[in-house]
DNA sequence: TTGTATGCGTTATCAG
DNA sequence: CTGATAACGCATACAA
C-alpha cells in the first residue's frame, strides 16, 4: 500500500487486526466490543503506534474539544494566573485551550472571534472591555468581568463586595480618611463596582472619602499631582488608600515613599487582585484577592454546559482579604 | 435542503454563487480565478457569512497550522513571558498556539506529546528538563534551554555568557569575593552553564568565589544556613552574589535583609531572567536579561522551517545586563 | 455483536 | 480557467 511513512489510520489498524474499520472505531471510543476483538484491536494499535486523528474526528462529529480563550496578554500576572487556571480546568474536562491575545485591540478582538469560529471551537471564553463587540450566537460564549447581555453569561469576582471589604478593613485597621484610586476603561463593567462597594461601606461607616479615577489614556503623573495636592506639612490627608488593582497600588506605594511617606505606618494601602511575587511567594501588597481558580472553573463549566440558556447571566464569586505588608495587619 | 441553521459550507457558497465547489475553494485560497467568478463568489461568501472549516482543511491537507507549546506553568513570570512572545511570533506567521502545561510532571509530558500528535500539530515547542523524554521523529520538535540530541534543535539564551557577564559586572562594581547560588535540576542543561561562565570569569579575574548549589527537592533553609555560616561579626564573607534566577535572588535578598545586611550597600546581587514587576515595570532585581522575544521568534522560525535537518542543533542568543537596584549601578 | 457504507468540508487531480 | 469528482480519517446508521 506504500503507506509506510505516514502515520497509521484506523483502516491500517483494522487490517492489522483483521477486523472491520467500525470495530476499531468502537474500541477507540470505548464502546462495547467483544473481548477477543477488543484484544486484537488493542494489540494492533500498540504494534502500529496508532493514535487517532482529531481532524477526522472533528470533521465527523463537528466537535473539536477545543475552547478558545481570549485575553489581552499574558504579561500581566493576573491574566497569566487566569490562563493557568483556565487551562487546568479545561484539561480536567478533557478539553484543549487555544490561546488568543487581544492586546486590548478592539478590531483584533473581532477578527479573533472570527478565527475561533473558523477553528470550530466548542466555545469561547473572553476577557474584553470592547464596547463594540458583537457576540456570535452560534457558539457558547462566556465572558470574564464584563457583562454584555443576559444571554451571555458573565463570570466575575464579587467586585462590589471587594470594595466594601477593603473599606471595612482599612477602617478596622484604624484609618479615618480614605481615598479610592483607579485607572481603567470608562466602560461600566464589573471591576468598576469596586468603587461602588467602597463608597457604600464608607457611607455606611460615616467615614470621609475621596475618589480619584483616571481614564485609560491619562498619565500616571495625574495621581502624583493628586497626592501632592493632598500633602500638607509632610502629612497626607488620607491614612488609607484603596487602589483598583495591585499593579496600580504598587506604583502608588512607590510614589508615596518618594514623597517621604511610610507604608503602612503613615498610609495603609489595599490593592485588588491578589498578585504574588513570582506567582507563588508573598503577596505584593495587601489586597482583595480574586478567587481565580473558582472563576476559571466556573467559566469552563459554564461554557461547556449543555444548556447555556438557563445559566445565570451574571455569576459573582466571593473575594477575600489578604495581608501583604502594606496594612497594619 | 434543510441546512438552514448549520454554518454554511463551500457547497452552499457554490450554489449561492452559481459556480462549482472547486472555484469557491480557489477563491478562498487566493488562487487565480476569473474576475467575474471571483466577484460572485465573494458576494456569496459575504451574503452567507461563510468562513472555512479548518477541520476539513486540516483533514485534507494534513496541516493544522497549529503549534503545541509545552511549558511547566504560566504562573512563573518567565514562563508567562515566553508564552506571550511565542504566541505573538506564531500569530505573525499565521499559526495558532495550543498550550499545554506539564507541571514539571514527567509522565504527564510524555502523555502530552502523545496528545499533541493526536491533534496533528505541525510542530512542538517544549521547555522540559525531563531526562527520560523521547522525542517523536515525525513532528518538528524544538526545545528551550535543554539539549536532547543533535537532531532536536535547542534554543537558549547564552547562559555561559550570562554567568560570565554577571561575574564581570560584580567585579566592575567593586566586589572582591563572590558566590554563586542556585537551585534546580541535577540534569546538565543550558541554564547550568550559568555557573560555568561565572566560574570562568572569576578564574580569569583571579577573584575568590564559592558555589552553593541545591538540588530540586532541597529546602530553601539550606541557603539560609549557608549564608549564616558565612556571617562573621555582622559581615558577610561575600560582597557579591550571582544567583541562578531572579526568583531565587529575590528570596535570597529577603534573607540577607533579615540577617541585617543591606543590599546593595553590603552585598550586591545579580539574578538571571529579567523579570519585571507586573511584567512591564522596573526589574525586580539587577539581572542578566534573557532575550525572550528573540528566543521565542527563533523557536517559531525553527519549528516552522522546512528542513529541520540542516538547522543548527544549539542556538544561543545574547543576554544583557539590566540594573534593578540590587547592584551599585 | 460486527461488518459495510456513507458523508462530514476541504483540496487536488483531471477533464473539459 | 472552470467544473466535476475522488480522497483525507473518522463516526455512525444500517445491514448482516
Amino acid at each position: 500500500m506504500a503507506r509506510e511513512h505516514s502515520t497509521p489510520t484506523m483502516a491500517d489498524v483494522a487490517r492489522e487486526a483483521g477486523v472491520a474499520l467500525g470495530t476499531v472505531s468502537r474500541v477507540v471510543n470505548g464502546e462495547q466490543v467483544g473481548e477477543e476483538f477488543k484484544a486484537r484491536v488493542e494489540a494492533a494499535i500498540e504494534r502500529l503506534g496508532y493514535h487517532y486523528n482529531s481532524s477526522g474526528r472533528a470533521l465527523r462529529t463537528d466537535r473539536t474539544n477545543t475552547i478558545a480563550f481570549m485575553i489581552p496578554n499574558t504579561i500581566n500576572p493576573y491574566f497569566a494566573l487566569l490562563v493557568h487556571h483556565i487551562n487546568l480546568a479545561l484539561e480536567k474536562r478533557g478539553r484543549r485551550m487555544l490561546l488568543y491575545f487581544t492586546g486590548y485591540d478592539h478590531s483584533r478582538e473581532i477578527e479573533l472571534i472570527r478565527m475561533a469560529q473558523q477553528n470550530r471551537v466548542d466555545g469561547i471564553i473572553a476577557l474584553s472591555y470592547n464596547p463594540s463587540l458583537t457576540i456570535p450566537e452560534d457558539v457558547p460564549f462566556v465572558t470574564i468581568d464584563r457583562f454584555f447581555s443576559a444571554s451571555v453569561p458573565c463570570i466575575a469576582a464579587d467586585n462590589f463586595g471587594g470594595g466594601y471589604l477593603a473599606a471595612r478593613k482599612l477602617s478596622e485597621f484604624g484609618c479615618r480618611h480614605l481615598a479610592f484610586l483607579r485607572i481603567g476603561s470608562t466602560l461600566t463593567n464589573e471591576p468598576s463596582k469596586r468603587k461602588d462597594g467602597f463608597v457604600a461601606a464608607c457611607v455606611e461607616m460615616g467615614l470621609p472619602f475621596e475618589i480619584m479615577a483616571l481614564e485609560d489614556g491619562q498619565p500616571f503623573s495625574e495621581f502624583e499631582n493628586f497626592l501632592a495636592g493632598h500633602l500638607h506639612g509632610g502629612r497626607l490627608d488620607f491614612d488609607g488608600l484603596f487602589v483598583g488593582t495591585d499593579s496600580l497600588a504598587w506604583r502608588i506605594i512607590r510614589t508615596l515613599r518618594k514623597m517621604g511617606l511610610r507604608v503602612p505606618e503613615d498610609v495603609q494601602v489595599i490593592g485588588f487582585d491578589g498578585i504574588r511575587m513570582f506567582g507563588d511567594l508573598e503577596p505584593v501588597v495587601s489586597t482583595i484577592q480574586q478567587p481565580v481558580q473558582e472563576i476559571a472553573e466556573t467559566c469552563v463549566n459554564t461554557v461547556l454546559s449543555k444548556h447555556l440558556a438557563n445559566v445565570p447571566s451574571l455569576i459573582c464569586l466571593p473575594v477575600s482579604y489578604l495581608s501583604g505588608g502594606t496594612t497594619r495587619a
